[in-house]
DNA sequence: CATTTTTTGTACTGATCAGTCAACTATTTA
DNA sequence: TAAATAGTTGACTGATCAGTACAAAAAATG
């Protein structure tokens, strides 16, 4: 009861994930949720609390919308190869595509103080492990179909292409060199 | 000429890089920067123009210590295995011992907002290209003298190796899990 | 010793920060 | 329709921010 709100949570959050994927959690100010959101300073901090608890929302839809999304596309048909190289293929074009070179935002997540204590590293813990297990998965299918060498262990194998992948998305952030990306691709593939 | 300086500039900048190692540029205050170094604002200002001038300061100097002796330590002797395990160990070890989990601050620095343009990301970029090239170098090596299969491109095994060491510093910001960065490690020299 | 040059310490600046508050508006309920 | 409830708005707060101004202090130069 009492009067409704005028905007959509998902909608709002969307828009503030936008703003914390762009400048990190310290840089963005208030004033930019607030624009970029269109509600007024009352409406955000009666809805969210502060800005800390709208950062713990964005990190939260990010895993909700694009963190399942990315494991969703690995749980499409196709060889194990196929879909790995997919979602390499996938980030490297995307990262050097945008020109704010914004990358993941769970890893700028992990890698910002402010996102490496309380329920934000919880967050961002429990995606990486999400994206853990279903590499993990796939590696111990491609095993048992005989499509990649059974000799390792699938967890290690797994663990070491999400670092690489993490690498990836690091090194995106810094270079131009579509190659070196490629590069790192193709012998995280070979990997397996 | 004129009234000598009475701090060392390496000194100085030794601190500050702590201070932004600790805390990031963003989240660095002026303040901390004068408590840490113990020079006034004056001092501080006179001698380095702006926090973001100390910040580049910073980044140099920690590509010219710590970036070094990582580089230094690959080039001692022992097998090409032997030294990336040793290397790999070594980060292991240090993040997980460090309460802070600063990580690497070439790193930090490439995933900040601040740290993706102008010389902070030329910086980075160069500290980068220096251990693709040491670990080029140790794969060219181990190719050459048969300790490591020579069946795919040195630089393309090298990047490959290089990203999972970024990836593993990243999943060492936000996990305890020893086994696991453990795991990361011996998929990577596995995949040498 | 006086002048020049540079450093130092500190008080200060305007801007901006995250967050608050009270008046006002819209809706539900009785 | 009147009371109760909840949302919106925008001005406001005190704190803190990066950076500056300036006078005092310390050295070099003549």
């Amino acid at each position: 009861m009492g009067r409704p709100r005028e905007f959509s949570d998902h909608a709002v959050v969307d828009a503030a994930m936008e703003v914390f994927w762009e400048k990190g959690y310290e840089a963005a100010t208030t004033q930019d949720l607030c624009a970029r959101t269109g509600l007024g300073r009352g409406s955000l901090y009666n809805a969210f609390g502060s800005k800390h608890r709208l950062y713990e929302e964005a990190v939260r839809r990010y895993a909700e919308t694009k963190g399942a999304a990315q494991l969703a596309m690995l749980a499409e048909p196709g060889s194990v190869r196929e879909r790995l190289r997919e979602m390499m293929l996938g980030v490297i074009d995307a990262d050097l595509a945008d020109p704010g070179r914004r990358g993941c935002l769970a890893l700028n997540a992990a890698t910002e103080p402010s996102g490496r204590t309380g329920d934000v590293a919880a967050l961002v813990r429990r995606q990486f492990a999400d994206l853990e297990q279903e590499l993990c998965h796939l590696v111990t299918l491609g095993q048992r179909t005989g499509e990649l060498p059974a000799d390792r262990p699938p967890l290690q194998v797994a663990r070491t292409f999400q670092s690489a992948y993490y690498g990836l998305r690091v090194l995106a952030k810094v270079t131009d060199d579509r190659n070196a990306l490629l590069d790192v691709m193709e012998g995280a593939l070979a990997a397996l």
